[in-house]
DNA sequence: CGGCGCATTGAGGGCGGTCAATTGGTGTGG
DNA sequence: CCACACCAATTGACCGCCCTCAATGCGCCG
C-alpha cells in the first residue's frame, strides 16, 4: 500500500544503529528485510530493549508525530529498510484519511504490544516471558510469511534477549534450557523450532487478540 | 481543542471499571477530572497496570483506530468523562488533517511512556523505578496545573501501585519507607510531596525528553 | 592455530516474593 | 459515644528467583 512512498531504500550491516536516540528524522523507515530491536540505555550503562520488529514492521513510523527519537533503533541481522519522507506522510495526513488512519492504527498497535510486554515483564516469572516472546514472534512472523511450520529464523544473541525481558543473559540461558527440557521449543543457532504450541501457549499465558490479527474496516 | 467533540460527560465512582477488555466503545474518553489506570489481567490472576491517567488524558483516544479494547481501564478516584464519539473522530480525520495529527500524536506519546516504563520496570531496582514514576507523575500533572508546589494528590493505593510497578503491595510499602528515610519524598493519604527533586531524578535517572512536553509544530 | 564472540556452567548472594500478623484510620450500627 | 467491621498500611520471618562474578566450552575466522 506503500510502495510508491518509499523514496529510497538502504541497507545496514548487523549491529549497528539505524537510528539514535535524540534523532530528528526526515523519513520514517520500513523494514523491508532482516530484523531490529528499540532500545534505551539508562545513565547506569543498563539496555533495555523495547521492541523487536521484523519483516515488515513501520520501525520509526512514530517519529512522524513525535519528531524527536525517545530512543535508538538497532539492526540484529543485516537490514534493508524503506524511507518514507515525512514530507510524503504528510501529504498522505492532507489527502487520504483513509491511509492516514491505517498508518496511525499501525502506531496504536505498537502501543498494544507495548503494553503487553508491560504485562509479561512485571507480571510473569522468566519462563512464561521467554515463552510469550516466542509466541508473539512466532505469529508476527507467520503473518509475514517469515515461517516454515512451526519454525522460524531469529537472529539473536542470549545477551539481547536478556535486553528484551530485562533479565541477564546468564538466566536467559537458563531458561532457554528451561523450555528446552520441557520438550517446549528447539533452538540452535538462530533457527526457532517450536515443538508444542499448545503448551508453550499455557505456559506462556498467550492470547494474542492484543496482536489484532484480524481484519476490520477502519 | 476538542471542546465541541465531547457529546456527553459522565460519572464514575472510584474502584469502578470504565471500560473493559473487549470492549468495542462506540466513543473515546477525555478523563476530566479524577485518577484513572488501564490494566489488563493474566490467567493466573495477576494484574498489571500499564498506565496511570491524570485529567486532561484521552484515556482510551486507540479505541479508534484498534476498535477493541486489548485492556480494562479502572477508576483510580471518582472521575468525570467526556466522550468523544468515533463518528466526530472520523469526520476530523477526514476533514481536519492537522488535527489529526495531533490526535495521533497523542498516541504515540502514549507510546513513548509505555517505552519508558518498560525501560524502568526491566532495568531498575524498585527505589528507581518508584522514584521515576513519582518523576513522571510529578511533570504530568504540573502540566495541567494540578500541582502545588512540588505538592500533589495522588489516590491510588499501594497495591496499585505494585501492580503498576510490578512489584507486590508489600515491597511498595518499604520501598515507600526508603524514600522516606532519604528525605526524598513525604507521602500522607493521598498527599505526595517532592522533598528534593534534584536527588529524586537522580535516584529515578529520570530524563523527561519522553514525555514530550516542549512544543512544536506538527 | 590462536583469537574472538557467544553459549554454557558453577558458586554465592541479595532483592523482592509470600504468608501472616498487627496497627491504624474511617465509617457504621447500636 | 462506643464497639465493631473493614480496608489500607505496616512489620516480621523465611525463602526462592534471578543477579553477579568468573571460568569453561565451542564454533568461526583470519
Amino acid at each position: 500500500m506503500l510502495d510508491g512512498a518509499i523514496a529510497w531504500t538502504a541497507t545496514f550491516p548487523a549491529d549497528k544503529d539505524m537510528v539514535r536516540e535524540g534523532d530528528r528524522p526526515a523519513e520514517s523507515k520500513l523494514l523491508l528485510e532482516g530484523f531490529a530491536a528499540r532500545y534505551k540505555i539508562l545513565e547506569n550503562g543498563k539496555r533495555k530493549i523495547t521492541n523487536i520488529h521484523v519483516p515488515g514492521d513501520f520501525i520509526d513510523l512514530h517519529s512522524f508525530t513525535l519528531k524527536t527519537m525517545d530512543h535508538a533503533i538497532l539492526a540484529l541481522s543485516d537490514c534493508t529498510v524503506g524511507g518514507v519522507p515525512h514530507e510524503v506522510l504528510r501529504r498522505i495526513s492532507e489527502e487520504h484519511p483513509h491511509l492516514t488512519r491505517l498508518l496511525w492504527l499501525n502506531t496504536t498497535l505498537d502501543g498494544a504490544i507495548h503494553r503487553q510486554w508491560l504485562v509479561t515483564i512485571g507480571r510473569q516469572a522468566a519462563l512464561g516471558q521467554f515463552a510469550h516472546l516466542i509466541c508473539e514472534l512466532f505469529l508476527r512472523l507467520q503473518v509475514v510469511g517469515r515461517t516454515d511450520g512451526f519454525r522460524f529464523h531469529l537472529p539473536i544473541t542470549q545477551a539481547e534477549l536478556g535486553d528484551a525481558m530485562g533479565l541477564s543473559a546468564v538466566h536467559v540461558n537458563r531458561t532457554l534450557q528451561e523450555l528446552r527440557a520441557e520438550g517446549l521449543v528447539t533452538w540452535t543457532r538462530d533457527l526457532v523450532s517450536i515443538e508444542d504450541w499448545e503448551r508453550l501457549c499455557e505456559v506462556a499465558q498467550f492470547n494474542p487478540s492484543y496482536l489484532n490479527l484480524h481484519c476490520e474496516p477502519r
